[in-house]
DNA sequence: CCAATAGTGTCTATCAGACAGTATCGA
DNA sequence: TCGATACTGTCTGATAGACACTATTGG
C-alpha cells in the first residue's frame, strides 16, 4: 500500500442503506420509488449519505426515522443492525459510493415518507421485490438482509421484533412460516417458544385474531437472548 | 437527506482491516507494529486503503496477499469474508477514515511481511493482541472477529480452514479448544465431526502427532457446509 | 352447526453428554 | 514400562417431530 498520507487519499462517497422489513399477512419491505437518474422510476432501498459528523451507525439511525417517520419513543422497539457492506467498483454508475447495508425490523409498519430523491415510498411484499427490476445492486442487498433475517430467527429471540408490540404465539408463529416460507408445528413451535428463557412474557391479556377462534394468551418481548440449541427450519441455510 | 448530487458529496477514505487467524499452539492474530503516527509502535491490524478501481472485497484479498506473503497458489485455502464496517467520527484522529473489516482464516502460518506504514509484522497469541493497546479502534475489530470465529465454527465447517492443509481429528479438535477456550469430549467430538456431510475426507495417511501417540487418520477439508444441528460449547453467544 | 384458533398430552426416534475400555505409538 | 494419543462402544437424559385430543371463539 502506498504511504499513509491523511491529503492525498482516494476520495469516495459512503451511504447507509436499510432494508426494513415487517410482518403483516407477509413479509414486506419498504421501499421508494426514485424520482432522479440513474434508475428514476425504479425502486430502491431508502438510504442516504452518511454525513461528515455522524458516525455510519447515527446515520443508519437518522436514515430510518426519517423514511419510517417513526418518532424517538417508538423507534426503540425497531431492531437495526448493520449487514454488510457493498462495494463494487461499479455499483453506482455516477460515482465511486460504498454502502453499508443495515437491516431493519419493525414491529410496526407506520406510513412511510419519501425523501427528497424519491417520488413515493411504500410497502411491498419481499416476494414482489425481489422480482422486481430494483436499483443499484439492492436486489443482492435485500436477498442478503432476508437471509440474514431467516437464519437469525434460528438461533435468536429476535421474531418478536416483527411480532408487534405484543402478541399471541399465533401470531409469533406466522412471523417465522413468513420469514422462512414454511409451515410449522404448532404445538412443538409453542413448546419451544416458551421454553426458551427471555423469549417471550406473558401480559395477562388474552385476544382473539380476526379470523376468529379461541382467544389466546397476549405476550410481549422478553429480555432477548439466543436459543440453544436452535429452533430450525428444514432447508439449507448458509 | 440532501438532494443527490454526485458531485457535492461528503468524502472519505474507505480502508480496509484484515484480522488474519491462525491455530498453532493457541489462536494467533497477525498484527504490524506501526512505523508512523499516530499510534507509531502500537500494534495494529493489517490494512490499507481501498484503490479507486478495485473493489472492497478485492482490496480485502490484496491486502491479505501483500501481508501475509502468500502467493495466489496457496491464498485460495484462506477463507476470508466480511466481518463488518467501522464508522465512529473520530476512530482516525487525521481524517474521516470509515473501515471495512474482515476475518481471514488461514490454515498455515507464513513469515508476515510488512507493509510500508509498519516497522514489523509478526504473529501473536490473540489474548495477548487483546491485552495490549492496540491502534484505532482494532480491540473492537479484534474482539468482533474472535466472537465471530468462535460462532462460525458452530454451525459450519470452517474450523478446516483453521486446522493446516490436511489434519487429525485431534488437531481439528485442537482449533476448537484453542478458539473457544474449553475443553471438549474426544469420542463426541469424533462422532459429530464423522456424522457431517462434507466435514472432513480421509486421504488415507495416519500420522502421529509431535507428542507420541497413536497414529491417527488423515483428513483434509471437504466440500464445507453447515452443521444441522450444530455442534455447540458451554458459553452463551452473542 | 362449522371453521378457525388456542392449548395440552403423548409416543418415539434421535442425539449429545458422560464415560469405560482397548489399541498403538514414542521415549 | 509409562505417558500420550487414537478409536470404539454403551448407557442415559433431553428433546424435536408427529400427531391426537379438547376447548373456545365468531359466523
Amino acid at each position: 500500500m502506498t504511504a499513509y498520507d491523511p491529503r492525498s487519499f482516494p476520495p469516495f462517497a459512503v451511504t447507509v442503506d436499510i432494508v426494513v422489513l415487517t410482518v403483516t399477512d407477509r413479509l414486506e419491505v419498504l421501499v421508494i420509488e426514485r424520482g432522479v437518474d440513474p434508475f428514476a422510476g425504479s425502486w430502491a432501498l431508502p438510504g442516504g449519505f452518511v454525513l461528515p459528523d455522524e458516525s455510519v451507525d447515527a446515520a443508519a439511525e437518522r436514515e430510518l426515522a426519517e423514511e419510517t417517520g417513526l418518532t424517538r419513543g417508538k423507534l426503540e422497539d425497531v431492531h437495526l443492525e448493520q449487514l454488510g457492506t457493498f462495494g463494487a467498483v461499479d455499483r453506482d454508475p455516477r460515482m465511486r459510493v460504498v454502502s453499508v447495508a443495515h437491516l431493519a425490523l419493525s414491529p410496526v409498519q407506520p406510513e412511510p415518507t419519501a425523501g427528497t430523491d424519491a417520488v413515493a415510498a411504500r410497502w411491498v411484499p419481499v416476494d414482489e421485490a425481489l422480482a422486481a427490476p430494483l436499483a443499484f445492486d439492492h436486489h443482492q442487498i435485500l436477498s442478503a438482509a432476508v437471509d440474514r433475517a431467516g437464519a437469525k430467527l434460528e438461533y435468536t429471540t429476535l421474531a418478536t421484533s416483527l411480532a408487534g408490540l405484543d402478541f399471541t404465539l399465533g401470531e409469533l408463529q406466522h412471523v417465522y412460516e413468513s420469514v422462512w416460507g414454511q409451515p410449522l408445528d404448532r404445538a412443538n413451535f409453542r413448546r419451544k417458544v416458551l421454553a426458551t428463557q427471555g423469549f417471550v412474557v406473558p401480559t395477562g391479556e388474552r385476544r382473539t385474531g380476526r379470523r376468529g377462534g379461541a382467544p389466546g394468551t397476549v405476550y410481549c418481548p422478553g429480555a432477548g437472548g439466543v436459543m440453544d440449541p436452535p429452533l430450525m427450519r428444514d432447508e439449507v441455510r448458509l
